[in-house]
RNA sequence: GGCGCUAUCGUCUAAGGGUUAGGACGAAGCCCUCUCAAGGCUUAAAUAGGGGUUCGAAUCCCCUUAGCGCUACCA
């Protein structure tokens, strides 16, 4: 039975490395009828926030991708400690009396590989058991084996054989002098006690891996499988921030923007992952179809992205093609509360005739704003009246071009064929180019140069919005031409 | 400093001993066309460097270089 979790600590909000995480677990699960987990590593009480917590909660709603047991490390804080000290009396950890303002100085960043703190691990029972009773602070260590050569091994499913000198690795803490359980310890009795199968998770964790194998060792459990994952990094080669490279890191800021939660998931399974033929555009189903660790690759992934763009533009692409394979339903119902939100009130049934043409124009939902304003606005925004000119011709061939066309539309049936077939009648007889016809009435009623197709455009604004437009158009270059004399 | 991981177009990647090193995004150009978009076609663009092994290396091994990660009583 496949058991998989993923574990966020709530001490910022959720990124867009740890979603992916969060996916390709559940990726896994899904593909191997397994069970997904979603555990709260909050075993940090001083730098855990709600507010962390609401934004992963969030995020993984957005995502869509649910869970099928919940956790929380808080909740089971006394099993750690039990652990630890089961750990402890069976000789594979020991008492650690040193200050911590004193190891604090030679210890890391600095000089030599720290392993441990001298003395320590010499104490015998009896002086240890003793200072703890007076009530000296202390901290667990894994007395990590010191004598022969012992290598640690394990086997990731993604980076291959792994090992490591015991040598090369440190005594690690169990239990917080304040009696807490650090991460390592915390993590390894969940995932032993939750029966998690496979530890899928950033590479950044693949050297403390050895000294997890360590800890289930001390457990008496066997170890999960495991499978890291390559990381997320920023253009500039670093891992990403907050602080460094601001809100990109979020999967809000995906979601703000305007994106589809599939192609979003659909980018960020494409980083670090292919599904070994050329397929980028993927439903869901289709991914989990094929999802293997096999697929995952070991450098870390660029997520692209500028100052001044913060959108991937791969992740852009994928959006319009997600959006383009939606129904005229499906993204009718994407897009209404885009419009509801930016306080803009159509019918449901008008907006459904809006999408089919703007289906292919817009890469994102927000983009509608923008895209089809002009269907939602009672009077135009400004325009420059010189957009109505068209290509080789004159405000009077303009002028002369709008007259015709208003009385066309007078009596033209507002159908696709019946608009194309009056306008290019129009122009037949003024003796222009169809395009000299319908760049100009384009102009006039949608107040821009570039739109959707023009027949369409017409049909669904009406007679009465168009033949109104036409008339402020014509109000526009007479009083251009007023002034110009 | 120690230990570990990694290295193919700008980016995401394919090719796990024999290919003109393939695809996608992005860029440029052309076609289509009522503008734009979509679509089609085309172009530019990569095996970090050096040694081996081999008839043959992007692919296997070693070294160098570079990047990243871990080295906390953070996760």
């Amino acid at each position: 039975m496949i058991r998989v979790r993923f574990a966020p600590s709530p001490t910022g909000y959720l990124h867009i490395g740890s979603a992916r995480t969060f996916i390709f677990n559940w990726l896994f699960a899904r593909r191997n009828q397994g069970t997904m987990i979603l555990r709260i590593d909050d075993t940090d009480v001083e730098r855990n926030t709600q507010a962390s917590l609401d934004s992963i909660f969030d995020g993984l709603k957005w995502l869509g991708l649910p869970w099928d047991e919940f956790y929380r490390q808080s909740d089971r804080t006394a099993l750690y400690t039990q652990a630890a000290w089961t750990i402890f009396e069976r000789g594979m950890a020991y008492r650690d009396f040193t200050p911590m303002t004193q190891i604090g100085e030679d210890k890391p960043g600095g000089g030599i590989g720290w392993l441990f703190n001298p003395g320590a691990r010499e104490l015998s029972r009896e002086e240890s058991d003793r200072r703890a009773a007076a009530g000296e602070p202390f901290v667990l260590r894994f007395l990590v084996p010191r004598d022969g050569e012992r290598e640690i091994r394990f086997r990731d499913l993604v980076y291959g054989d792994q090992s490591k000198s015991c040598a090369d690795i440190e005594d690690f803490a169990l239990l917080r002098s304040n009696g807490m359980a650090t991460y390592h310890l915390a993590s390894c009795f969940d995932d032993a006690d939750l029966r998690i199968s496979h530890i899928v998770r950033g590479q950044d964790h693949l050297p403390n891996t050895f000294k997890h194998v360590l800890i289930f060792e001390g457990l008496g459990t066997k170890s999960p499988k495991f499978a890291h994952l390559p990381l997320l990094i920023a253009p500039d080669g670093a891992k990403l921030s907050k602080r460094r490279h601001g809100p990109v890191v979020s999967v809000t800021t995906y979601r703000d923007a305007g994106f589809l939660p599939q192609a979003y998931v659909n980018f960020l399974c494409l980083l670090g992952w292919n599904p070994k033929d050329d397929r980028e555009k993927m439903l869901l189903q289709e991914i989990v179809d094929v999802f293997s660790f096999e697929g995952v690759n070991r450098p870390n992934a660029v997520v692209n992205f500028t100052e001044q763009d913060p959108i991937d533009p791969k992740a852009l692409w994928l959006n319009s093609q997600h959006i383009y394979a939606l129904s005229h339903e499906e993204l009718t119902d994407r897009l209404a509360p885009v419009v509801a939100a930016a306080g803009i009130q159509v019918e449901r049934a008008h907006l459904l005739r809006i999408t089919p043409l703007i289906q292919e124009r817009i890469k994102t939902l927000n983009d509608v704003l923008t895209v089809a304003d002009f269907f939602f606005a009672d009077e135009l925004t400004p325009y420059d009246p010189a957009e109505l000119i068209p290509k080789k011709g004159d405000a009077a061939m303009a002028l002369k071009v709008l007259e015709s066309a208003r009385k066309a539309l007078e009596t033209a049936g507002f159908s696709h064929d019946g608009l194309d077939g009056a306008l290019r009648a129009e122009a037949a007889t003024l003796g222009v180019k169809a395009g000299q016809m319908f760049q100009p009435v384009r102009v006039a009623v949608c107040g821009r140069m570039v739109a959707p197709p023009l027949f369409e455009t017409l049909e669904v604004l009406g007679r009465e919005t168009c033949l109104k437009r036409i008339d402020q158009a014509l109000e526009k270059l007479r009083s251009r031409q007023a002034s110009q004399v």
